[in-house]
DNA sequence: ATTATCTATAGATCTATAGATAATGC
DNA sequence: ATTATCTATAGATCTATAGATAATGC
C-alpha cells in the first residue's frame, strides 16, 4: 500500500515540491535524448538550475530519479490509454484506442523517444528499468489479449483466436514502428502504417 | 570503390590483423551488452588481452571500433539473408526466408541484442551509429518491397498491395519481438509469434 | 526540527595522445 | 621503415558523500 510517489522523492515544503516537479520533467527529456547510461545529473541539474549535490538532496541516486519518471511516464500513458481501473475500453474499442494513441504518439516524439530508448536499454546487461519495462510489456500484453478475448466473446470477432499472441503481435508493430518513425520521421507514416495493419487485422478477424 | 575493410583497421601484419579480428568480436560483445555509450574501451582491451592505448592503436577512436562493429555485423547478417547481390530472394521466398531467419536469430540472442540496443540508441541525440541505421531500415525496407511487389507480378500475392507499407510492418513485427524476447526468453516465443504473423499475412494478401 | 541548498572533494571512471621500445617483413 | 605494443598522463567526465548555512513551517 504504498503511500503516493515515494520514489525517491520527498514529502513537504512548497518550494522542494515545485523542484521536485521541475527536476523530474527535464529529467524525462534528458533520458529521453541519451538513455539512462548517457544521461549525466549534472546536465539535469544545470537545466533544473540547481547544483548537482542540490539535485541528489531530492533524488537520493541516479537510479532513483530514474524510477520516478518511469512512474511519472507510466502514470501518464498506461491510465491514459488502458483506462482509470474500472472502466478498461474493451474489445473493438481498444484497437480504436490503439489506433488512436498512435497519431497522439506521432504529435510527442520525446515521450516516445523516452520509451524507446529506455526499453531497448534495458535489454543490456544489469539495467535499472529491466523490471519496469518486463513488467510493462506483461501488463500491456495481459490487458489487450483480455479485451480481444472480450471482443470474441461479444461476438465482434471470430471465436477461438489467439489473443495473446494477436496482443504480442500488435505491441510489436507499434514499438517497431516508433524506431522506423524515430529514425526517418519525414519518411515513416508511423499513424498510417499503424492503422492499415489494424484494419487489415480487423479484416482477418471479424467472424 | 572502398578497397575492403578500411574503417579504423589498418593493413599488414598477420599478428595485427590476427588482434583485429580478436578485438572486434570482443567489441560486438561489448557493446551489445552495454549499447555504445555504456561500452568501454578499457573492457574491451583487457579482455583481447591488451592495453587500451594498445587497442586504440588498431581502432583510432571508440567510434571508429563501432563502425568496424557495425560493418562486420552488416556483412554477416545482411548479405546472408538478402543474397549475394546477384540473386536475392524474391516474392514468398524471401517472406520464408524471413521466417528462417528469425528462427535462426532465436539462437544467436547475442547478435539480436546488438541489433536492438543499436538501433534504438541511434534514435537519440548525436548518435554515431544514427546514420547506418537508418541506411540499413532503408535499404531492408526496400529489398522487402520490391519481393513483395514482384510476388505481387508473378500472380502469387494479390495485385495492388502496398508494397513498402508491408515491407515497413514486416520489420516492426521483427524489431518488436525481439525487444519483448529479450526481455522475456521463456515467455515469448518469438519465431513462432513471427510465423504465425507471416501465414496471417499471407492469408490476406494471396489472391 | 526539518528541508533546501551550496561548496569541496573523494574516488572512479573515460577517451585519447605522447613518446619510448620491440618485433615484423620488405 | 612500418607496425605493434607498452607506460605515463592529460583533461574531462561521472556519481555520491561530508559538512556547512539558510530558509520553511509546525
Amino acid at each position: 500500500m504504498a503511500t503516493r510517489t515515494d520514489s525517491g522523492g520527498r514529502r513537504g515544503y512548497a518550494v522542494g515540491d515545485a523542484r521536485r516537479e521541475r527536476i523530474l520533467h527535464i529529467a524525462m527529456q534528458e533520458f529521453a535524448e541519451k538513455g539512462y547510461r548517457g544521461a549525466s545529473l549534472a546536465r539535469v541539474a544545470e537545466r533544473a538550475g540547481l547544483s548537482q549535490p542540490g539535485l541528489l538532496h531530492h533524488f537520493r541516486s541516479k537510479e532513483r530519479l530514474l524510477v520516478a519518471v518511469l512512474e511519472l511516464r507510466d502514470r501518464r500513458d498506461v491510465e491514459r490509454f488502458f483506462g482509470d481501473a474500472d472502466d478498461p475500453p474493451s474489445g473493438l474499442d481498444l484497437l480504436a484506442g490503439l489506433v488512436r494513441l498512435v497519431e497522439h504518439n506521432a504529435r510527442t516524439p520525446e515521450l516516445v523517444r523516452l520509451f524507446t530508448v529506455l526499453t531497448s536499454e534495458a535489454v543490456t546487461a544489469d539495467h535499472p528499468a529491466r523490471a519496469w519495462a518486463r513488467a510493462r510489456y506483461a501488463f500491456t500484453r495481459t490487458r489487450i489479449a483480455r479485451a480481444l478475448r472480450e471482443a470474441a466473446e461479444a461476438g465482434d470477432l471470430r471465436a477461438g483466436i489467439d489473443a495473446e499472441a494477436h496482443a504480442a503481435r500488435l505491441i510489436s508493430v507499434m514499438d517497431g514502428l516508433q524506431v522506423q518513425w524515430l529514425l526517418d520521421p519525414e519518411g515513416v507514416d508511423m499513424p498510417a502504417l499503424f492503422k492499415a495493419h489494424v484494419d487489415d487485422l480487423l479484416a482477418t478477424l471479424r467472424p
